[in-house]
DNA sequence: TTTTTTATAGAAAACAATTATCGAGTAGTT
DNA sequence: AACTACTCGATAATTGTTTTCTATAAAAAA
């Protein structure tokens, strides 16, 4: 994993440091899907003097390596995934957590998209918004 | 249709007026899913004083009284439209257009991640991004 | 119709997320 | 060690959207 983005970066005449690997390796070993501030905020006490802005461009350069994708989850800020299978994602529209969406095969969706559309498709992004199990609850009470 | 706008906002308690009437009709003739600086542009003509926060804030209202949903089609602005089942979008990323994807079943597919979470589903937005047959033919050449 | 009440329009300022700029600093090379 | 090019982070700028405020237009009352 560490040997994958150190060599991926070199070779694409980015410098290996401290931030830029402390930043993939938060986002790598979190199933949170944070967003830049969110990102920021947890680095803070670790890195006290990294901005904001080295966070979006980090993820700027993370995303052109093929490290992370960026996900639209209808908020009013981006968030980012370290794993980089397209799939569906689920917002709280409660508490704003978002999850992934598993056991769905969302390929034979696409493909009957690709097949009935005159655009040559190059990606696509799936969000469903509801209520989490917690909030249910919470509600019910 | 007219008919349908005026009661609707009188039963609400909001006012009729020509801006609010203009930026209906201007939307719910067109296919192009514009955003709201399209529409303000579009209106300037026959509105001159009209501003960009009207358009905002009639969205809002017009949101809000179930005559317009809000597209999320990966870009950095949101974008409505006045067909209001939910149906999938594909943008081009050449020249930027958005247009329907016609002829899907999105139904199925809903229902399977529905029951495969145990979020309480409320809603979902799918976009596709590619090239559109316009911009295929121009790169061809 | 005229008067009164109340919501609205639009200008301007405020906001929030993101991006650009730039000088000092640092990694990697020679 | 010295050199060079890339990067960091503070700051300013940008952009889409929302809020604020007040004259005014729309609806209700008279
Ligand atoms: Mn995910
Ligand atoms: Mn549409
Ligand atoms: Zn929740
Ligand atoms: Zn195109």
């Amino acid at each position: 994993m560490e040997v994958c983005i150190t060599s991926l970066l070199r070779d694409r005449g980015f410098k290996v440091t401290p931030q830029r690997l402390a930043i993939y390796n938060m986002l790598s070993s979190t199933k949170s899907h944070p967003n830049a501030e969110m990102i920021f905020n947890e680095l803070q006490a670790m890195y006290p003097t990294m901005s904001l802005a080295t966070v979006y461009k980090t993820m700027e350069i993370l995303k052109e390596i093929g490290l992370v994708q960026v996900l639209n989850a209808g908020e009013d800020s981006f968030r980012y995934d370290a794993v980089m299978t397209n799939h569906p994602h689920v917002r709280c529209t409660e508490c704003g957590q978002v999850e992934d969406v598993y056991d769905i095969n969302i390929d034979a969706f696409v493909n009957e998209v690709s097949q009935g559309t005159k655009y040559q498709i190059m990606g696509q992004q799936f969000y469903f918004h509801g209520i989490c199990p917690t909030c249910q609850r919470k509600n019910s009470n």
